[in-house]
DNA sequence: TAGATACTTGCATGCTTGTGCAAGTATCCA
DNA sequence: TGGATACTTGCACAAGCATGCAAGTATCTA
């Protein structure tokens, strides 16, 4: 089982952990191509500004990425990255680790 | 796929995206007995009573079950619960929605 | 019964975080 | 060039959260 770097893997959980910012993610779920700041805020009760400090976290945490494109900048989820994460979590919580 | 509650999965994930809990999570991982709180304390750089308090929370969220005995609680982890929780979340995550 | 052990809870404190507003930067287009 | 659009950032503020300490409750054991 690969070991788990605790620092790392909580602030992962904890910039998913925020009402707006999960909704953000499970917005960017749901396209199959990018999507801008102005288009993402339609799905969280704060305003733009709020919507982009979410954005700059979730960049931070490696859970989206960001295309700039002229004046927009275009969101895209790290699929594959988070899903990973935690599924490794879920691993190493469903089976009962050797003391090795 | 299984519509997910933003809310609900929200405050799990906060309740896991704490250091000194996910300590205590992944400390419970590596235990097939359930383990008081004292035990507990020692994966973890808080006194007693900030265990006390983490315990409640991840309790709440129903991450983890209390079993009382004598004077101890004796913690163990819902690991199917969690682990399905965050791998419902990986699928909605991996798989791009129909719009429907 | 008295003291020890296991845990919880009230209080105070300081840090972090989410938020809106207003101002700023960057880019586009007429 | 000048205004509109897209986004970011500084500031202020309120609320939330983690923490330790000290006191409290519950249970055990000598």
């Amino acid at each position: 089982m690969k070991p788990i770097n605790i620092d790392n893997l909580a602030s992962l959980l904890k910039a998913l952990g925020e009402v707006n910012r999960l909704s953000l993610v499970c917005q960017l779920c749901d396209c199959d191509t990018p999507q801008n700041a102005t288009c993402l805020c339609s799905c969280c009760s704060v305003d733009a500004s709020g919507v982009s400090r979410h954005l700059k976290v979730l960049t931070q945490e490696g859970v989206v990425s960001v295309e700039k494109d002229g004046r927009e900048r275009n969101y895209s989820l790290n699929r594959a990255y988070v899903a990973q994460q935690l599924r490794n979590l879920a691993d190493r919580i469903e089976s009962i680790q050797e003391a090795s």
